[in-house]
DNA sequence: TGTACATCAGTGAACGCGCGTTCACTGATGTAC
DNA sequence: TGTACATCAGTGAACGCGCGTTCACTGATGTAC
């Protein structure tokens, strides 16, 4: 082999990576292949020798970025007590730093009504994320199903709010009423 | 004039409230000129003698689907007595019918993460919509602004969700979650 | 150890296609006489 | 009332452009001798 043996799954991640960033920052029809490809350090043509399609990419993509959500908030909750947790995941959540940076941010509020008109499949692979999002919101003394989905319901819905509102004092009040619910 | 006064007015509407609906079906980016002038019953040649370009289209298609979602919800509420208005208000956001109509529903859950992206004069427009929502889900006896905005949240987040998760079971679980909420 | 070869990740020109936009034209209707 | 004309909403061919995709090629590096 030319390269050493990771070196084709290294660039593979990275421009996966450099795709959940920037699907979440333009759109998933806001990304072209040659951008992507430019922004990842690499030309356009280099695409097809990692991806089937732009849509795979895609998939993987979408997912890449719902993972780095549920990865960030669960280590979150990791290093917090267990009592203090959905409190801490909520701050974290509904503040303006995330806000304002969608492209490391929730895939959920950033991609959520464009995921709602994917094909099947891709919403299963992203209902799987839900799910254990979920987990996380859940109260640690009885698990309360219910009450984790109305949390990620308010957090998610907040989040979109204030980032598509215009005014800075009404985007901080709807984050700070809902950090108020939770 | 060759038509009536009203005629081009009319065809004006028309394509508007077509594209309001296309909108929110397939997303800001999901639907073309020649498309939407061929569902609105014309040729794609005849768009610019309406609008100045696709981009002035949008902005008032937007707004549109943004007041289809305002009128709604107020002609509910003021057929509702006032106790029970927000119930009634969150008992039509919160179902399967809705849930499966995006084109005819709530334009802040079917396009919120596109219109975040979009220029500030357009989220100003998107912005006073949101603040004339808010009145509408004021509790009627003291005016409680804080408990709209998370009203609102939740709606909005429980829809998204309903609509991007792939299972039925888990989505009306959604929906009846942030009822239960509210 | 040094040289010739094979591999294949990445390059960049080229493609067909659909998009937004333009424009010369049409033809149904209102107006003038 | 009937005819000739003017208007202009709508038509459809054509445009340039950017997109996703293809492909012949390059050149850095691992392997064989």
């Amino acid at each position: 082999m030319r390269y050493s043996d990771d070196h084709k799954a290294a660039t593979h991640t990275r421009i996966v990576r450099t795709a959940a960033n920037e699907l979440r920052a333009h759109g998933i029809d806001g990304i072209g292949v040659a951008a992507l490809m430019s922004k990842a350090g690499l030309t356009h043509g280099g695409f097809y020798a990692h991806f089937e399609s732009k849509d795979a990419l895609l998939a993987e993509a979408i997912d890449a970025a719902c993972e780095d959500t549920f990865t960030r908030l669960q280590k979150l909750g990791e290093s917090t007590p267990a009592a203090e947790r959905v409190d801490a995941i909520a701050d974290a959540y509904l503040n303006t730093a995330h806000r304002d940076r969608p492209d490391r941010g929730c895939a959920i509020a950033a991609l959520g009504g464009e995921i709602a008109r994917l094909p099947p499949k891709l919403r299963g692979q992203f209902e799987q994320r839900i799910e254990a999002l979920l987990s996380l919101l859940d109260d640690d003394t009885d698990t309360n199903r219910e009450l984790a989905i109305q949390r990620l319901s308010t957090m998610v819905g907040a989040l979109l709010l204030a980032r598509a509102v215009r005014s800075k004092t009404f985007s901080n009040e709807i984050l700070e009423a809902a950090r108020a619910a939770i």
